[in-house]
DNA sequence: CTTCCTTTGAAGAAA
DNA sequence: TTTCTTCAAAGGAAG
């Protein structure tokens, strides 16, 4: 890691260890996966039945069928794909979503940094669209190649950054975007091109990081287009186009308004407009601070620090608080499933109908080990360049800042916490997730992560995080540790991944006896499992569609192709222990 | 109106 | 060094 950036050396990096994950082997079978991958889904839907059926089969099948997990997100990025269709063009030759191979964690990856994963050269597609989702708004020049990315054009915006959110201004979507406004501007642009930024703070000049950071600047237009990823925000744009749905719940619209007004307002004061497209809602003309600040509800604001003036100026529509709290809270940068999360959320919301987001998130966990080390991999990489940027931003800030902000945290533990409710309550929202998730993400579970996920040493490498994703697991606390026996082992498949799965049946029955809802999950399982299933019946199903019950993803596939691990493994997890 | 729930991951704190 | 705890997002549910 060290080597790395001899810029900026922040030192997240030290993540970049990346590692060259990837199995050429699996990739193969990605590829074959991401062929079908939309197929797959389809016939996951017409039948979960084949799922076991598959499953069975587990070996054969899963070699095959895994890969399709991957899909989701290529499926994800295709829909994006439309919207930005112009911009892709620009820059794609032509097919993203198809490209078979993944080479690796392409996006990010600048060449400056030597990653093993960029020895590729090529992006993988989800990459691309990564950028392009970030910054849709942008019109990048399509000519501007890679190498523009760089492009000084971030070193400008580094200076937002300072800026602290207001709650009020801040929507909650921004986040996202803030990041990404916020890889804007400090990200610094390699040093030669941006030489500008300095640390609102300190007022230092920072040294930009090289590539790292700039891939995430939508500034570069040629970064841009070239690289994309699955984030998100856009997601959320299309989920509404697509699904229509709701602004509120998502923040589609934001992320895009946030770059741009964002931007804009970079612009304004450095750029030429003309790089950045107007927001295409009106709203924005507050500028949206730095996603990772934001004031508390409590009332922090942004006092005082910082900033640009103009920012502020514009930002706050709300009066300041002013005094509060000497120091605006500033967020922690969101982790690879975190980023995911919120990429995926809306497309999850739109197939379930499930609005609760503890259901969703289940789902969206499950989802997370059924993606394949690469699409793993992209996530740790756009997050360890997010904790990168946000420690440049703010150099001086430390997770502890936030300790407490919350009102309590959840008592994870067991022992005193009074199970009681918790119980209770869980148990009720059990019924309701079961339903939806069997119909969404069939996937079963966690098995998929076993596939991938890190926990096997190679997908640990994958991801620069990525180590985290074993140790992680094991370490983690919570669930994880809770249940070392079951622990998982029984898997034959990958041993880390198991512990993941695990490690939700661990967590739940570590956090509370309470949580779990637990989906369980049909599919799978041969037939010990079908009794689950039986679980999920009260569930009402009112909020289920016809379409829920298709697995809507590829993710089906994979859990299916797992499920026999998963069996043994998972279902405990997703089952419901709770009731016990 | 506040907190919980739920997920994974990162980081800090405690043991 | 290992384990445990908090927080990050999100939005319905529950108190």
């Amino acid at each position: 890691m060290p080597q790395l950036n001899g810029g900026g050396g922040d030192d997240l990096g030290a993540n970049d260890e990346m590692i060259s994950f990837k199995d050429e082997g699996e990739q193969e079978e990605k590829i074959s996966e991401n062929v079908s991958a939309e197929r797959d889904l389809d016939d996951v839907k017409s039948s979960l039945v084949n799922e076991s059926e598959n499953n069975s089969s587990s070996s054969d099948s899963e070699q095959t069928e895994r890969r399709p997990q991957t899909r989701p997100d290529s499926e994800s990025y295709e829909k994006t794909r439309d919207y930005f269709s112009e911009a892709l063009r620009r820059q794609q030759d032509g097919g993203f979503f198809k490209s078979p191979h993944y080479p690796g964690y392409p996006f990010l990856m600048i060449p400056d940094l030597t990653n093993p994963y960029l020895s590729n050269g090529s992006l993988s597609p989800s990459a691309r669209t990564y950028l392009q989702m970030k910054w849709p708004l942008l019109d990048v020049p399509g000519s501007a190649g890679l190498k523009d990315s760089r492009s000084p054009t971030p070193g400008h915006l580094s200076n937002k950054v300072p800026v602290v959110q207001h709650a009020h201004h801040v929507h909650p979507l921004t986040p996202l975007i803030t990041y990404s406004n916020e890889h804007f501007s400090p990200g610094t642009p390699p040093s030669h091109l941006s030489p500008e930024i300095l640390d609102p703070k300190t007022g230092i000049p920072r040294t930009p990081h090289p590539s790292e950071l700039s891939p995430y600047y939508p500034l570069s237009p040629g970064a841009v287009g070239s690289i994309a990823h699955p984030l998100s925000w856009l997601m959320p744009q299309q989920g509404q186009h697509m699904y229509s749905i709701p602004p509120g719940g998502f923040r589609h619209p934001y992320p895009a308004l946030a770059m741009n007004a964002s931007m804009s307002s970079l612009v304004s004061s450095r750029f030429s407009p003309h790089m950045v497209t107007p927001p295409p809602h009106s709203l924005h003309q507050t500028g949206i601070p730095h996603p990772a600040i934001v004031s508390p509800a409590i009332k922090q604001e942004p006092s005082s620090d910082n900033i640009s003036p103009s920012m502020h100026a514009r930002k706050s529509p709300v009066p300041p608080k002013k005094e509060e709290d000497k120091k605006p809270h500033i967020k922690k940068p969101l982790n690879a499933f975190m980023l995911y999360m919120k990429e995926m959320r809306a497309k999850v919301v739109a197939e379930c109908t499930l609005k609760e987001s503890a259901a969703i998130n289940q789902i969206l966990g499950r989802r997370w080990h059924s993606l394949s080390r690469e699409e793993q991999a992209k996530y740790y990489e756009l997050a360890r360049k997010e904790r990168q940027l946000h420690s440049q931003l703010y150099p001086g800030w430390s997770a502890r800042d936030n300790y407490g902000k919350r009102k309590k945290r959840k008592r994870e533990n067991k022992p005193d916490s009074k199970p009681e409710d918790f119980s209770i309550r869980s148990k009720k929202q059990c019924v309701q997730y079961l339903p939806s998730e069997k119909m969404c993400d069939s996937p079963a579970s966690s098995h998929g992560s076993m596939l991938d996920s890190p926990a096997t040493p190679s997908a640990a490498l994958a991801s620069p995080a990525a180590p985290a994703a074993t140790h992680s697991e094991q370490a983690q606390p919570l669930s994880l540790t809770t249940k070392p026996e079951g622990r998982m082992h029984h898997h034959f498949s990958l041993p880390g991944k198991a512990s993941g799965s695990t490690s939700s049946s661990s967590s739940s029955s570590s956090s509370s006896s309470s949580s779990q809802p637990s989906i369980s999950i049909p599919i799978g399982t041969s037939g010990s499992q079908s009794n689950t299933p039986i679980l999920t019946r009260p569930i009402p199903f009112t909020s289920l569609h016809p379409s829920m019950l298709s697995p809507p993803s590829p993710f089906h596939q994979a859990a299916l192709h797992s499920h026999h691990a998963l069996f043994q493994s998972q279902p405990l997890s997703l089952v419901t222990k709770p009731t016990e």
